[in-house]
DNA sequence: CATCGCTGTTAAAAATAGTTAAGCGCTCTA
DNA sequence: TAGAGCGCTTAACTATTTTTAACAGCGATG
């Protein structure tokens, strides 16, 4: 399970305000709503939460955008910034991205375009760098993900393509159920029967592998998919 | 004096165009502009400038901007690509995003708008500036990709054109998945089956040439490319 | 408790990749 | 201008990986 991201948002507008919250909640962020500016920069300062986002209207009772932007700003110069105004003037948007900004929406504008800027900017500020050494026990055995090598007893062995990314995916949901059509878009890119089969196929080989250490079971849940339990 | 970062503008509208072009030169950036999303590519691909920047209309005779990017984000993850259009569709807007855009701006819009949205994403993505003779290690062995040369333990080789370029977008996604068939065209220019069988001849003399350091290894990933792995 | 769909397993077939060497077309030069 | 040298492609053979087939067992359901 990830970890849910902290996103501040700033915005008097009740209706908009709500709605946005509610979006975002429902996609998986963990959203703080202020009504003004001075609102939300208590919010900032409260500290308890550390926010790793911030939505600001522009214009807003209190404390404007701008100001409360440049104010956090001062205290941290990666925090991405998105703006929200009804204004598009040119120059209230160049001011915008003067102060640090990342991203500037005009309203209105579409939740599902504001998902996406987010998400854009997300990207390249949290740049998630796989650690290619990084390594795993299952039980007793040690597992190498990116590399796609499984260290038994009798050696080093290199998994194939196929294996790794099954083996990964039942590793990821360990002890729980790994949904059968799921798995199969994943890997095979369709859920049609004679990949059904070949899944089938592959969770043979890897019950083979990994019997050497009978703390680990792949099981199967009829009709719904398999679970990799690992007893303690 | 700053190195000036390189930027490829893709730009079917000759006004347009022009304009753009004068006004990011002016600002520092060095230009290349193309007509179509074909030039682009084959200039992308051209090798003798490593771009630092992407801007790419939509709408272009002979491969389509979208195209063009899915193609370009095969071989290049983290290039940053910013989407023009006279179109405001959320369709399409959502659909550049998906690709892995970083902004999407509708015409018409302001140069300085333009500007600031190209600085807010360089701010984050903080390209690394390319020396032209400038040297990398892949792994232990210095690998000079401008000069095409690899020293190695007995001496210096001189690697050909083909073997330079794949070792090329090898390094560019170190630690990733580098696409079979993008790379196919991309060094190639078609993903026939030959060219195919060309390229594994090319993977195998690369690692022959790498394999003085066991640390380096070259993936298959089977039915989908290659991975360039070089452990701590 | 019979039946039918789902899963386990093994083996054969097909597809993809690894490797080595021969072939082919250039270019350079004797 | 013949031929050596080089870079790239094609061919041929091998090895590995994945899919398909075949059959046996299991499990839910009527």
């Amino acid at each position: 399970m990830e970890k849910k991201l902290n996103i501040l948002l700033a915005e008097d507008d009740e209706n908009l305000g709500q709605l946005l919250y509610a979006y975002l909640q429902n996609k998986g962020f963990s959203v703080t709503l202020a009504r003004t500016g001075k609102a939300a920069y208590e919010k900032y300062n409260g500290n308890k939460t550390q926010f790793d986002f911030l939505i600001f209207d522009v214009m807003m009772p209190e404390m404007d955008g701008f100001t409360l932007a440049k104010e956090i700003r001062e205290l941290d110069k990666q925090i991405p910034i998105l703006f929200l105004t009804a204004k598009a003037l040119k120059e209230d948007k160049l001011q915008g991205f003067e102060i640090g900004a990342d991203d500037y929406m005009t309203k209105p504008f579409s939740m599902e375009e504001l998902l996406a800027r987010i998400q854009a900017i997300l990207r390249r500020s949290a740049p998630e760098l796989k650690d290619v050494n990084e390594s795993i026990f299952v039980g007793k055995i040690k597992y190498e993900p990116e590399l796609s090598t499984l260290h038994l007893e009798d050696g080093t062995k290199k998994l194939t393509t196929k294996e790794n990314q099954l083996l990964q995916l039942l590793v990821k949901n360990k002890n729980e159920i790994l949904d059968r059509q799921a798995t199969l878009r994943a890997v095979w890119g369709d859920d049609n029967y004679f990949n059904g089969r070949s899944m089938d196929v592959y969770i043979a080989k890897l019950r083979k592998l990994l019997k050497e250490d009978e703390s680990i079971e792949i099981m199967n849940i009829h009709g719904v998919g398999f679970k990799l339990i690992v007893k303690a």
